[in-house]
DNA sequence: GCGACAG
DNA sequence: ATCTTGTCGC
């Protein structure tokens, strides 16, 4: 592969991101109370008629107590990389189920803000509106991007799914307690567990599965979250924008310092 | 009270 | 998520 590497100064942004301070919460109950307000934001519908690159974005926690959040551009007709960018925040709210926003959110954002490329829609690691509150990961960031936003879950957070049938791109609904549809289990590849995806923001259920299975090259995680992911895991413990290894395969490491 | 519980 | 060795399969 290879990467175009620029700048030092003021950092380009394809898009407008803007937290409002919708990640700030002191205590448990102060974030719970913030996701039951901020649902109110979100917008259920929309879809990407043709998208022709997608970000995708994941976070890798280090020993250090930081979040290092990859995110990357990622060409759909060709489905290679356009660009790679990787954020190091440190945490400051620990791991709680339902509130995984508040711990790795600022570090999502912070990875997308460096994105020079323009995106028609995000793909986040985590949930989307399938979540205890209608908030999870995926639904927060997404209230602060100004493109659909679209979470993906490796395993179910809430919620009931028939298991999908064997073959890849079969699915089910995934349904809350009163029988509303709040995501989708999707067998993305054969012999392997489903993913569980949900609408972040600005998009809808059918929109939501519709840019998953657009993404999707023969890996479990749709292509611009997989590169994320890798993308996270060799740039963990090492200095940002750091020179390649000649080894590791990748031409560097792009990202603040 | 007892389980379930993204990353 | 992270801690970790070998191992089965394409």
């Amino acid at each position: 592969m290879c990467l175009r590497r620029k700048r030092s100064g003021a950092q380009h942004r394809a898009m407008e991101i803007e937290d409002g301070g919708r990640f700030a919460a002191e205590t448990t109950a102060k974030a719970r109370a913030l996701q039951e307000r901020l649902r109110a934001e979100l917008v259920s519908r929309g879809s990407v008629r043709a998208p022709r690159v997608l970000a995708g974005v994941d976070v890798a926690i280090e020993a250090s107590g930081h979040a290092l959040a990859a995110a990357v551009a990622w060409e759909v007709a060709s489905g290679e990389l356009r660009e790679l960018r990787c954020a190091r925040l440190p945490l400051r709210f620990p791991y709680v189920p339902g509130l995984l926003a508040f711990r790795e959110g600022p570090a999502v954002l912070a990875a997308l803000a460096l994105l020079e490329t323009p995106v028609d829609a995000v793909l986040i690691d985590g949930a989307g509106v399938a979540h205890p509150r209608g908030l999870g990961l995926a639904a927060h960031v997404g209230l602060c991007l100004p493109v659909p936003c679209v979470g993906v879950a490796k395993s179910r957070l809430c919620g009931s799914a028939a298991e999908p049938a064997p073959e890849p791109g079969a699915w089910t609904p995934l349904l809350d307690a009163e029988g509303r549809r709040m995501g989708t289990a999707l067998r993305s590849r054969a012999r392997a567990g489903p993913l569980f995806l949900s609408p972040g923001n600005r998009i809808s259920q059918d929109g939501a599965l519709a840019l998953v299975l657009a993404a999707l090259r023969g890996h479990r995680l749709p292509e611009p979250i997989w590169h994320a992911d890798r993308l996270g895991r060799a740039a963990k413990g090492r200095a940002l924008d750091a020179k390649a290894t000649p080894s590791g395969g990748l031409a560097s490491i792009a990202g603040e310092g």
